[in-house]
DNA sequence: CATCGCATTTACAGCGCTGTAAGTTGTGGC
DNA sequence: GCCACAACTTACAGCGCTGTAAATGCGATG
């Protein structure tokens, strides 16, 4: 089946592709009759622009690369679905890259632009640090989300994670709890977004009076609930006294309802939780966990806004916007004082 | 930065720009030194291919669309992540498309939205019609998955939901369970999904002997957890004897195992539950929810291969495909028996 | 040593569309 | 009634790469 091209049309309605083209393109200066008789010839014959020629003409492609870790991450399909959303209303296609949080997934991220498959990339980088970045990137429009990698170069989104990880901790301290715990480390992660926000939580306890010594921070083996529980279990075990878990993530905070589940504690009551994310994880756990929520679609909106600033050709350094966060309250820690219980 | 062009490689080399495509694409007959010659041009400039104009040549964009209702919803987000690591195997692009399972959405995918854009199209309907599909499809090499429309003419992949449906249901059989419901039929809702599950769950209760009543399939007002807890909370005050509960889907599992927590009811003791999709909403809930697992890398693998065939030209019927299943056993329906309580 | 056959390399015409600059018309002013 | 000017429309040269067919080089053969 020969497709039907733009020199087809032309010829069926009598005048120059190049004013089919026109027609096609909604180029306003062209008569209402002419348009109708280019419209005609179009229907008629099915015509159908293609894309890739356009592109090659042109030297834009219409998309755009959503490079994340992990498409199924909870956090990163909720995210994923608000920059397909803005990007459509934008007329911009999204491709999906996922990087595994590997060294070379996030490498190739960046040479796809090069290749000129997409006009720019949103990128959630892992791994590669700011230096890596920003010798990769160029002139190639990129924005960078999340915390990991913060070249000065490089237009930036994220939220504030000091501040929120403060905000969730006073939510706890307004509580009335006083024995907080961090969870969590892990082992081997050397990104600065649990930093960040061990920071905030730090800060807050301070601002309280107390003093967080080092076991207020509990270590977990990786990034899953098991892991998380097991940390759980393990401070409960050292006869850590607690009475309230700030977790860097959904999935830990699902960890930590598990380990308190699983050893009679009762949540919120004894335990009050706050998980990080705002992810279905938290919104269908039961009880629903208290979670810090960034704004995903804000985060969306803010990083295609540049992006496209950028593919435009916006030079000068990187911008780096702060997205709005607020803290979803729930079941886990609710707003209403429910004290620490005595032991 | 004015980009390197195969040109400007062919020059530096002093060989012709053909004989530069074919190292850059590997193509046999090219002798080492040259090879190496042309390489080390090629290094040199830090030259990289221009994928549209390569795809204007050749006619091939090495993209394919993944259409599915939402991206963040976790059975589709898991169906993604495979769907996109297996397309990389084979060197494939995948673009995101999202439905919102809109009949626009919908037809949008198949219509002009991918026309030239993509080599082929991976598509999980909701509200088209398979006359609908089938007339639009035309062109562009198609693979439908789910159940919701199945044309004669396009290639399809699911798994069998009434023998799974089944399965789940005699596995609360064997746990001694007598007094199932399913849930849940939706209110509103037109697709054959719900209908596939509940004639299994039906067929497996006729073949234990058990005349299923109306009564015993409770309805919902949507898809979402909550619309599931209503309807579960609704049957119990209606003094329904319910001791298991097959789930169209592990959202409506949620549901359940909330309303049942609401009520005092233990699971899996008095009342145990399996859900569907095995998605990390059964894997992280609490109690930990049994699950209907379709292999999601089964469908990825089949639906691209079969996807891939077309591409390269295959003619002929639309092929029907199954995809295995397991049942993922976990807390809400353990495998070793925990026989019903009497009331 | 000239010739043949094979493997490798080259030249060039597109792939389908758009930007540019150069027409072509039609209108209004003087 | 003629000319300048605006408003449309056209012709054509690419965008950067690859497929095809033809040309070249080279060792082997008689």
């Amino acid at each position: 089946m020969a497709r039907v091209r733009l020199a087809d049309v032309a010829a069926l309605a009598g005048v120059s592709m190049k004013t089919v083209s026109n027609v096609v393109r909604d180029y306003p200066h062209v008569t209402p009759e002419m348009r109708k008789r280019v419209q005609d010839a179009i229907d008629q014959l099915g015509y159908r622009p293609n894309l890739t020629a356009r592109r090659l003409a042109t030297g834009r492609t219409g998309m755009i690369a959503l490079a994340v870790p992990e498409i199924d991450h909870p956090y990163f399909s909720e995210l994923s679905r608000h920059v397909a959303e803005v990007a459509l209303e934008r007329g911009l296609r999204v491709i999906l890259e996922q990087t595994l949080s590997t060294s070379e997934g996030e490498h190739a991220v960046l040479r796809d632009r090069e290749a000129g498959l997409v006009d720019g990339v949103i990128f959630h980088p892992v791994s590669m640090t700011s230096l890596e970045i920003s010798r990769f990137h160029r002139d190639t429009p990129l924005v960078l989300i999340g915390e990991a990698a913060v070249p000065l170069t490089t237009d930036h989104v994220m939220i504030d994670n000091v501040v929120a990880a403060a905000e969730a901790t006073r939510h706890l301290l307004l509580l009335g709890r006083r024995e907080l715990v961090f969870l969590g480390a892990v082992r081997g992660d050397v990104t600065v977004t649990t930093d960040r926000r061990l920071e905030g939580f730090q800060l807050a306890l301070e601002e309280a009076g107390i003093r967080p010594g080092a076991d207020r921070v509990l270590t977990a083996d990786d990034f899953s609930p098991e892991a998380g529980a097991a940390a759980v279990h393990a401070a409960l075990d050292a006869g850590d006294r607690i009475d309230g878990i700030v977790c860097r993530d959904d999935q830990f905070a699902v960890g930590a309802l598990r380990a308190l589940h699983e050893r009679g504690v009762e949540t919120p009551e004894r335990i009050a939780i706050v998980g990080w994310d705002d992810t279905a994880l938290s919104r269908y756990s039961f009880p629903q966990i208290t979670s810090v929520s960034p704004d995903k679609r804000a985060i969306a909106e803010i990083a295609l806004a540049m992006l496209v600033e950028r593919i435009d050709g916006l030079a000068g350094p990187g911008r780096h916007r702060i997205a709005p966060h607020r803290l979803a309250v729930r079941d886990t820690a609710p707003r209403e004082g429910i004290s620490a219980l005595q032991r």
